[in-house]
DNA sequence: GAAGACCCCTCACATCTGTGAGGTCCGCCC
DNA sequence: GGGCGGACCTCACAGATGTGAGGGGTCTTC
């Protein structure tokens, strides 16, 4: 399986330097940017390739916070994770992100005895779309968007912004035939109850276009 | 040719009463309904089945005024013609309609040497989308939705609103073949320059909807 | 009344779509 | 370790889609 891709972001110089060295020893991750600045970890071709990123909650003055980053990330790449790394409360993200955009979202509290082991699995899962903030739902009740897949998110997505199939295919670097089977599966979760009268692509569409809508005006990706 | 099917509504009995006569006296029309009361005219099944409304602008007290009952018509058929009958000013249409929503409306004034054959044709062109209320245009410089035919703008609104092309063909009597060529007709206006990239209905739909969008919030017809 | 312009329709054809069936490769849990 | 469940993948096939070509109406304009 291929390495998890990361960006590390953390304030503090010590604990950058600790954790940088520690994720670059382990196999299943790639650090592919480490900084204390927001405005570095910002940068656009990083992002887009990133899985996941690890967030210090609190930056420091004179920067953004912790979440306002990832959330700031997300409008490059809508699919990475963000991970919210704090010693002190997290319960901040679950009120500060608007809960649409909310999947992908975990929390690692900063704690003395922390493996980096944990932590290797936190981004990982997270990078799939695990959505730590909330409580936990059973199975069945998770949203819509919950239970697509990572990629099926990111397959709807861009067929939602209006591009083809074949072409979905082509910048994700998967085959035609694979995009067409994560359509279909976005399709039957995001339209449970198809009338004969619908419309299958254009309903999805709809569909996942109101579930992801956000609040904030938007200047595209 | 089938008669142009209309919706009568006149404040004034006396001009109604005239009127009626002579429209079912014209081959080319059928009048559906005819009455001076507002509320009346609202009837969904005859707004559903009428080419066009030729409507008295002052309604007297108590009553809405032609303009929104035309607006409110439009809401159970987009595609009526609107012919607004005034003997005052009919600049206030210019000004009262949204831009948008503006095509198959036209103006008539109430004059006393008035035909009742230019009535008919008025009430003909407008069912068509005869434009009349702004100054007209060049062939060429047109608004995109002004340059497809009703019919093309029935089938992309039913497309647009998530119904499929097979369903749109029973809705509109019409068949497959022919909803797709009018699709394909829709396409090529509402996406000029398609790229290799684009999924040109899901393009297609979304610049409709931009076009079509109405600044009032709206409960679905 | 011939010539054009539109509009609507059908037909044919290449291509695209949606989905069922069935494979591989993980990570997880007795 | 074996079994299970997910995520991905390929393949095949029926059916839908987009468009060029071409026919038939109805107006309008010389």
């Amino acid at each position: 399986m291929r390495a998890t891709r990361v960006i590390y972001v953390e304030n503090d110089p010590a604990l950058r330097g600790i954790m940088t060295a520690l994720l670059e020893e382990s196999p299943e991750v790639e650090l592919i940017l480490a900084t204390g600045l927001a405005h570095e970890a910002l940068d656009p071709d990083a992002i887009r390739l990133a899985d996941v990123a690890l967030i210090d909650l609190a930056l420091g003055s004179g920067q953004m916070n912790g979440i306002d980053l990832g959330l700031a990330m997300r409008k490059a790449n809508e699919n990475i994770g963000i991970v919210i790394h704090s010693q002190y409360s997290l319960d901040t993200v679950a009120r500060s992100v608007p809960p649409a955009a909310l999947i992908g979202w975990s929390t690692l509290p900063k704690s003395g005895d922390m493996f980096i082991e944990d932590v290797v699995h936190i981004l990982r899962e997270t990078a799939k779309g695990l959505t730590s903030v909330p409580t936990s739902l059973s199975r069945d009740e998770r949203s819509p968007l919950e239970r697509m897949t990572v990629r099926q998110r990111a397959v709807m997505g861009m067929t939602a912004a209006g591009i083809k199939p074949q072409e979905v295919a082509r910048r994700l670097a998967i085959s035609h035939d694979a995009v067409r089977q994560d359509l279909s599966a976005a399709y039957r979760v995001l339209v449970p109850d198809v009338q004969p009268a619908d419309d299958l692509r254009l309903r999805a569409v709809f569909t996942y276009l109101e579930l992801t809508r956000r609040d904030d005006a938007q200047d595209g990706l």
